[in-house]
DNA sequence: CCCCTTCCATACGGTGGCGTACAGAAGAGC
DNA sequence: GCTCTTCTGTACGCCACCGTATGGAAGGGG
């Protein structure tokens, strides 16, 4: 069997890459060929069609953003504040991967804007971290509403924050989103 | 002179509406033309091609969603706090039309992560919005630096949560919204 | 009633991307 | 070196959409 010169992963990864930067309907077959060195020929020996390779990039993205991340978090152990800092920093760190990246993240969100299938896994996901995020706040926070307002802000700012564009102010962006993220903890 | 059958504006409303319901790629002429019951026919007499709509659709959009909505509220009148409650009563209220609608507003950011002139046009209306803010903020915060946290709070939550898909939890999104939106006015 | 302007319908060529077909290269195992 | 499998290059038909050209409809102004 002769090695696999382009593999599925390849393929996968490079959708992944493409649709972070231009959007699902930047994912188009012969571009990511030429992006991998080859032409679109050992495509459709992977996949049936465009579409199946969507299906197969969300997939990865879907269980990479959720359970990846939560299993790589809980890992490293902690109480529940040590663990909301790992998980921050390890959001931040990842940040221009192709797969966890949020880059990846921001465009499947603008996706599931106008595919019902799309937005059923983005349910799926945004489900599956918030309640993580619930189990980690309570450990610290007796009030129930004050977890719900607090689970509310860390992933509507950490979101809005990467779709707004204006410039800095008198404190930088990066001091106030650490300033509100200092509080989220205290 | 005929009267004009389907207006220059007609085009520019419908593009936005496709806009806001499939992304920038989802503005196709003969699409709005179906939409609009004619053909594409006339559609060459008011633009020079496919690009002059989409700049004219920007530049109505740039302009509805910054100065025409402060102008809005401040035509009401009103203190600092009054005249925030009543520009979050009508961002919300114009929520589905398709000029200043959310929806717009969130196709025209998710369209400006891989256009650098759309960025640009976002860029301006965000800094003109973070401008205004500021300056009602700080009306009854003196400490600027809770100035500046309130203002990115009250942006990037409101962008954040329409892009976030996860059902309610204990208590509605709604909810715990209006409680956010209770302490940004305290 | 006719003209004249404005807008619309239709047909056409051009382009880009999808999916298919098939032949050839590139190794692995013998 | 031969063969067999796997991957790749190339060519093709197809379709959607763009932008152009042109004839014709519709309605106001004389």
């Amino acid at each position: 069997m002769g090695t696999t010169r382009t593999p599925r992963a390849s393929w996968i990864e490079q959708g992944l890459r493409a649709l972070a930067t231009g959007g699902p309907d930047a994912v188009r077959i012969e571009n990511l060929a030429q992006s991998l060195g080859v032409t679109k020929g050992g495509f459709y020996g992977y996949f049936r069609n465009r579409d199946a390779l969507l299906t197969e990039m969300l997939d990865t993205w879907e269980y990479e953003v959720s359970d990846g991340i939560i299993a790589q978090v809980d890992r490293a152990g902690g109480d529940a504040r040590a663990r909301l800092e790992r998980l921050f920093l390890l959001v931040a760190e990842a940040a221009d991967g192709p797969v966890r990246g949020i880059t990846a993240d921001l465009a499947v969100r603008a996706w599931a804007r106008h595919d019902a299938g799309v937005a059923e896994r983005l349910r799926r996901v945004d489900n599956r971290r918030m309640h993580y995020l619930r189990s980690l706040f309570s450990e610290f926070c007796t009030d129930t509403d004050e977890v719900e307002v607090r689970c509310l802000l860390a992933v509507t700012v950490r979101i809005g924050n990467h779709f707004h564009a204006a410039d800095d102010g008198i404190r930088s962006r990066a001091d106030v989103m650490a300033t509100i993220r200092k509080r989220l903890l205290s």
